[in-house]
DNA sequence: AATGTAATTGCGGTTTTCCGTATAAAACTA
DNA sequence: TAGTTTTATACGGAAAACCGCAATTACATT
């Protein structure tokens, strides 16, 4: 089992929950911290020492707080550690439940469990733990079809993305276009913005441009 | 104090973590529940004793379990529970940030008290239960600029909202405005269907009706 | 290199959105 | 009540979005 872990978490509440989960799991140390920037800390600290931190469980977001802040979310907190640290396992524990946003981090983040935090967290939980120290990914239950099924989903690539968060930020099609110049991405034209658009409302049934970003913000793709 | 306290949360890994903070409070009987439909249960039983439940905490979202659910939030939970017992105190322990949802929770269904999970969130549970116990409505503490900062949504009425939902659900303009003239609802003609979304991306700051669509459901309005 | 397929682009026309303005209706004021 | 202000509606023109088509370009395969 684990020698030591780390917990980043904002809610104190959670804390001692998941201290006794993985006090239970024989693990000997855990520590825990409220901020991004103290979990990195930490984690270069203990990387001089006879035994560094073996397993990171995080949070993806996180309040603000009094302090002045570096890393202002789990997400950019996993980039982190992965220039310091690459080997570390990480468990992501989050409500995150937008399919788009936990695929990302999967797929891109190489993360090595997703817990959804709800009704079966502490079970799933053990599970993920268990897994991640035979090397082997895990997200938990009631995602496993989700994340099946969402496939339709990325077949948006990051254009169709970046489009996506371009017209919620109340760019018009031409301004998209310009955008596109200027940028040099590919098909930069009004009209192959008009038709990515239009591809992107037949693909998730969309009436609409106004119910197209309605959508993706719904699905987390923005 | 109060004698009997029932939490609502489906989070397994909260519980030990909000009773500790209740028994520090010289909270005698805490009880929990992972169900809305178990919350209701309880009250009602509890009615019925001589020592009633005297103050629910309860989150908002909670997730689908393996069981079916007649209650699936924390918003028709407490609406029920206004039902059977109008002088419960609640206070609302959640995630949910937009300010829109939020004062919707205090104005409407009189929450005495609303606790957002985060950094601070046992201290600022503390804080709730001593000022619900005096009968003051509280707030955590970053909430309360945010809800007078919001005073400018308040003014959207209930047609701009209808409006903004019926933008979302991919409705055109002249659709929308068949559909008010079916529902009787003033200011039907196309034309002030339009200025009315005028207003409103004057109000909030939109260029365009996407970006407009994004704000209101980014600030719990839809 | 040649060929076929798919993607990109520009153009033109239609529909929808956007907005000014004028008139009519409603609400408000004295 | 008469006058004033606000709100609703209709009309028309400009801008933007939408969409088909055809020409061009990019890409893959042989």
């Amino acid at each position: 089992m684990f020698q030591k872990v780390l917990i980043a978490e904002d809610q104190n509440t959670i804390h001692k929950g998941l201290e006794n989960i993985l006090k239970e799991l024989n693990i000997k140390e855990v520590d825990t911290v409220q901020y991004c920037d103290d979990a990195l800390l930490k984690i270069k600290a203990s990387l001089n020492t006879e035994s560094p931190i073996e397993l990171l469980i995080t949070d993806l977001s996180f309040k603000e707080g009094h302090r002045d802040r570096t890393l202002t979310s789990g997400q950019e907190l996993i980039q982190a550690v992965m220039d310091v640290q690459p080997e570390l396992k990480i468990i992501v524990f989050s409500v995150e439940h937008r399919i788009g946003k936990i695929k990302n981090l999967i797929e891109v983040s190489k993360v090595d469990a997703y817990v959804e935090k709800g009704r079966e967290e502490s079970r799933e939980m053990i599970k993920a733990v268990r897994a991640v120290l035979k090397d082997e990914i895990y997200y938990s239950h009631n995602l496993a079809q989700l994340i099946r099924s969402a496939d339709d989903i990325s077949q948006t690539d990051i254009y169709d993305e970046l489009l996506l968060q371009l017209l919620a930020k109340g760019l018009k099609r031409n301004q998209i276009a310009s955008y596109f110049k200027e940028k040099d991405l590919p098909a930069r034209s009004l009209r192959s913005i008009e038709k990515r658009i239009n591809k992107l409302k037949i693909l998730f049934d969309a009436n609409t441009s106004e119910q197209l970003v309605a959508i993706a913000i719904d699905r987390g793709l923005i």
